[in-house]
DNA sequence: ATGAAAGCGCTAACAC
DNA sequence: GTGTTAGCGCTTTCAT
């Protein structure tokens, strides 16, 4: 309309080759000198693809929530998609159906539920989710048969913290957990009494608290309190684990001779304690990657193929000073010896 | 269309209320039944506004980066916007402009810059930035005229740690720096410089990391092979800070009565550091939640009105075991005495 | 209280 | 190669 053609533009924009080079030179011109920019939002209207995706998270104050929505935002840009980040104070359910609405609203072509966990409250948004609706995959949830799910397997992985603990020859271990609310922390302690259990071991004490690590102060003092001759601790936070240290290192216990400790998650900064901790890295980033490609995957199968996946990360075994490696090596015929393989960190011990 | 009509629809949705109980009902039942969903990118498209803003992130794997990310979504939801994420591998500028397109594209409301640092390359990004364009807030960028910043003034801050050391009769004060191409580990370090010149003491020893805490461990170890006399460290962040923490308590070196230190960042853990560690907070949630706060109140004015603001939070010391408080109590004097004032946390020292 | 008409800014399907 | 027509799904404005 402007200079000399109608929508001629668009196939300058969209870099058609069916333009000639005089007309496209004019054009662009034009677009420079107006500032003319195309609307997406326009766009998007016509061809009912908005090129985004929903991520609808909650606590990202919390590390690993944090670490999941970067591995989300990462894999969306390398695809040419971008998130609308929806983040909530709780998952409850009153909150998250208007959230789902709001994200439908806007044509999203898929969405990914980013919780700091999963407890049941989730087969009730699983519940409450339209039927006409884009992919959706949600984190840390328990599998189910009508929606793909990603994450670790808690059980397993704090069997394996456990058993690392066993392999020193500790005998009384107790448990820091995290809040028993919450699915993984209790599916954590479920496999530290698993391991001790399979030991023929009773296990130790064990008091809960939030992942902060200031509980993990006041939590460890009360399983000292509670049983002061325990020589082996499994924490169900690296944040906790911190707390712990903080009380064994003030109260002169020394770690690991007397007590050692595992905890978990992985935190980058876990080789760093003092002393360094022993821990189950968890893939944060790369379950947020992994949603991304399961949504592009669903997007582009949508014919009825099965696009329901249920995907259980590995994770690791990270060894510090806190719980060193035993002196046998690990079990050759461990099952998951691959994936679980312990992996040794620079156990810095200065001086 | 379907049932009755065809935009009473819109009244309906939009909660007029110049609509027929009866009617009402009527639309909503079918709109219940066909599990119709309104389309907001066709109201935004007629309305002309999308109410999302445009976050430009870089570097959410750092701590301080989601938490600010964090302030700015928590801020949205509760002004009834929403983001729009792009996290970006880098801030050089051929990377940023198209990111810039593309939100302008989809019509976003405001755009708010979070890197972890704004270096000098800032100024191109600002340069090439069009002149029709929703407002900006640049967060931890040099002030400029022409566009809103948000951050602390770094310099005051280190500043305030240092002379906190020198309170302590410390005299021999070396720095752990953060990489100096960043102009906030620069700032930090100008403001250590200063206050030992305005105490007239030559600076101890300094050495520059990447942030992380295992580079607080090698370069804490070439700061005492460069002196192994220093009374009192200055270090850039609090994970440095933790790689310097091991590397002491691993040599034995006590802390605070040889050697006291003064981190920066406040992360919630370093109150269970062993020993707790003194630092400086910066509010880095409360600097995503104004970058809203501004591009709102830019929003309402959008008459000619000056709309650009200049912000430098306050950041306070938070006293732990590292750097315990002096014997005289702070300087009542102090300029800064508000804002600055110092917080004692509950530094445990168990046992 | 409700309907009809026009248009937001673009792209798809055809003509020319 | 380029212009024309139509329509994406809404919200206006004006009639009724």
């Amino acid at each position: 309309m402007t200079g000399v053609s109608t929508q001629t533009v668009s196939r300058v924009l969209n870099k058609r080759p069916d333009v000639s080079p005089q007309t496209r030179r004019l054009v662009e011109a034009a677009i420079e000198e107006h500032g003319f920019r195309p609307s997406a939002v326009a766009r998007s209207l016509v061809q009912r693809r908005s090129q985004m995706i929903g991520v609808i998270a909650a606590g990202m104050k919390y590390f690993g929530v944090a670490q999941t929505v970067n591995g989300i935002a990462e894999a969306c840009e390398a695809s040419g998609y971008s998130v609308i980040l929806k983040e909530l104070g709780s998952f409850d359910v009153p909150d998250i159906v208007p959230v789902v609405e709001f994200l439908l609203a806007h044509r999203v072509e898929g969405i990914i539920f980013a919780p700091p966990q999963m407890g049941a409250n989730i087969r009730h948004v699983q519940d409450q989710l339209p039927a006409a609706r884009p992919p959706v995959v949600f984190l840390k949830a328990d599998p189910t048969p009508e929606f793909s799910t990603i994450g670790i397997d808690n059980r397993s992985a704090a069997m394996r913290a456990t058993e690392h603990l066993l392999a020193l020859g500790r005998t009384r271990i107790a448990h820091l957990a995290g809040p028993l609310e919450w699915r993984e922390a209790r599916d954590r302690r479920d496999g530290w009494l698993a391991a001790l259990s399979d030991a023929g071991l009773e296990p130790g004490p064990m008091v809960a608290g939030d992942w902060g690590s200031p509980s993990g102060v006041t939590a460890f003092e009360e399983i000292l309190a509670a049983d002061p001759r325990i020589d082996g601790l499994f924490v169900g936070s690296d944040q906790m684990a911190l707390g712990a240290l903080q009380v064994a290192n003030g109260r002169g216990i020394r770690i690991p001779d007397q007590l050692a400790i595992v905890g978990f998650d992985g935190l980058p900064e876990a080789a760093q304690f003092t002393p360094s901790l022993t821990t189950i890295r968890q893939p944060l980033a790369e379950m947020g990657r992994l949603a991304v490609r399961e949504l592009l995957m669903a997007l582009k199968a949508d014919l009825g193929v099965d696009t329901v996946h249920t995907v259980e990360l590995p994770t690791e075994l990270i060894v510090g000073d806190s719980a060193p490696m035993p002196p046998e090596r690990a079990r050759a015929t461990d099952p998951d010896a691959e994936s679980m393989a312990p992996v040794v960190t620079g156990g810095q011990r200065p001086g």
